[in-house]
DNA sequence: ATATTTAAAGCAATCGTTTGCATTAGCAAA
DNA sequence: TTTGCTAATGCAAACGATTGCTTTAAATAT
């Protein structure tokens, strides 16, 4: 089989305390020891069996992912993918590696991710979505399984540790930016209303124009996953004549950009006819033509934080039940001008 | 801490091995025995910890999955997440784990690879990815670790378990359906061309091209990946005037389906200006207007077949080295049109 | 009734680590 | 020299399962 701990103290003389030792750089180790062990090891290439160790520390150093019941959503997929990879990323840094927890039902994610925390797989776990009356959560919540939720949480707000923006200011910022640019009839596009962040920006979107004593059309709120015919008999109600929306708040960069492509097929230039600005702050604002307005969000620290605070509490050196709101900021290029008159 | 089979044993007033053998039902238990044991653990929650028995079986029943090193690419992120989904379902069908592999670097990604499989936390790899001189898969061979790749192999291909598609001709399929409808002037717009499998179909419409006794014009092949401005400008190039390509063959839908956004802020309809026609039969072809004809793929299977032929090579019931080439069929829609002369 | 076979269950070693406690060696103090 | 410390190492028992082998008990054959 494969080299342990037996082999390394058998070729350096000493008993398998020792080497565990030397791998601890514990101080009750003499350097001479530790340096000839550390040699032995290299030389027969030896590497620590995880599993062995997760028996007897009762811990795996293992961070399971988990995705929501596949609804074959479209615009979802990049979000979900720079979760993992952030996660991934923290994850390599702390030493922890990282697992996925999928299912095609409720039922099945649910029993999957019993299998792994009660069967000792992982230690913790990080959830992608919110929900209503998740089961899951319920579980993760009764069992005690230690876990972090990216988004806002529906239940347990108070009890739990979550990691998000503050979306709702965040919609607002973005309205009031078009607004204080002269704009006055602005429109939301957004992927899946139904979906907590979407709401959120959505409802700052609202409280923004009333605020600016404008009344909120539903006529202007359009959701991305309306059947295409259905959005595209939209898009013509609004763009199609000479009353359109010179203002547009779309909940993400890829909106952004795919209205920007819509509208040229009605006839309309950004930013001369309309302005947009978009959320996340991605790759494709900066490379757009012209460069997309857009808020970011730092999602690279909403996974790097979720990963940093879940490893703490799993580790107990933190029982507290955090929130961490990070900021965001608008990122102003090319797609939004002073409306003219 | 949780229940352990010693508590089922104690509380059934059997030995643990009893216990261990009524969970594989092995017969040399009897019926009554088992449904007592059974009883016993349905009443205290009883589940097998998973990394006890690792060590025991050396064995993990787990997948590890190969994300390439972030380049930041834009539209792969559609393929990684769905070949995610579609591995995690099928591991899940079989009781199997999944574990991400990802990093920062090269050597980062080796690193994390290597504590992997000889820490014993993976029994074997899907490699997501294909690419030239690679030291992880040179790793993974020299190591003799089970691994199999979801694409076509650069080097080993003799040696190793892959699975993929014919896209050389699967491209050439779809330049003959557009030759066949009679166009003549013909675009291949691909994601990436450097990618294996881009690079591979327009393989496949050059060859296509060729045999109809056409000239592969250079100009008529556009790589997504140039800056946006690049790109902007070979559009306007190939479609801003009279002599516009009648015929597109994009790489992916998601690709098709930006053309046609674009195409019509130069005043072009599909199908009746351009035929257009996409790869991977997505969801997005179904819903889109002018529904898209699309070369499916089976990618499904992909996952699938992929995960089925790994558990086989790692459980040693299969030790070949096969090759599963799946294949791919035109699904007919809206968007390919015969040209009007 | 005794010997033989067979079915069912238990014993104990094992997997590769970690860790509390015991042991040893080396050296200074008495 | 003997005693007492301390620093450095080793021993062996965990962790929670699985499994080869032994034992027990029951059933069958003689």
């Amino acid at each position: 089989m494969s080299v342990t701990i037996k082999d390394v103290a058998k070729k350096a003389g000493v008993a398998t305390s020792t080497v565990s030792r030397t791998i601890q750089d514990s101080p009750s180790i003499s350097e001479k020891t530790k340096q000839n062990v550390r040699r032995v090891m290299k030389e027969i290439g030896y590497r620590p069996n995880l599993t062995a160790r997760g028996l007897v520390n009762q811990t795996t150093q293992t961070i399971g992912v988990i995705l929501p019941v596949s609804q074959g959503q479209a615009f979802q997929n990049t979000f979900f993918l720079s979760m993992i990879r952030g996660i991934s990323k923290a994850c390599n840094e702390k030493k922890y590696m990282v697992s996925i927890a999928s299912g095609t039902t409720e039922e099945e994610l649910l029993e999957s991710i019993q299998t792994m925390a009660e069967g000792g797989r992982v230690d913790g776990f990080i959830v992608l979505y919110s929900k209503k009356d998740d089961p899951i959560i319920e579980y993760l919540h009764q069992e005690k399984v230690p876990y972090a939720m990216i988004g806002k949480p529906y239940k347990y707000e108070n009890e739990m540790l979550y990691v998000d923006n503050d979306n709702i200011t965040a919609g607002k910022d973005a309205a009031n930016y078009l607004l204080q640019l002269g704009h006055q009839k602005i429109a939301f596009i957004g992927e899946d209303t139904k979906q907590m962040v979407i709401r959120e920006r959505l409802k700052g979107y609202a409280q923004a124009l009333e605020d600016a004593g404008l009344q909120v059309d539903q006529e202007l709120i359009l959701d991305v996953t309306l059947s295409e015919a259905a959005y595209r008999k939209k898009m013509q109600q609004l763009f199609g004549n000479g009353d359109f929306p010179t203002g547009i708040v779309a909940s993400d960069d890829l909106i952004a950009l795919n209205m920007s492509y819509l509208l040229s097929s009605f006839g309309l230039k950004i930013p001369t006819d309309v302005s947009i600005i978009g959320f996340n702050n991605s790759i494709f604002a900066e490379k757009s033509q012209p460069e997309l307005t857009s808020i970011d969000l730092h999602t690279d620290s909403l996974t790097s934080q979720t990963v940093y605070q879940l490893i703490e509490l799993m580790e107990g050196k933190q029982t507290l039940a955090v929130k961490i709101i990070l900021p965001h900021q608008i990122i102003e290029r090319q797609s939004c001008k002073r409306k003219v008159e």
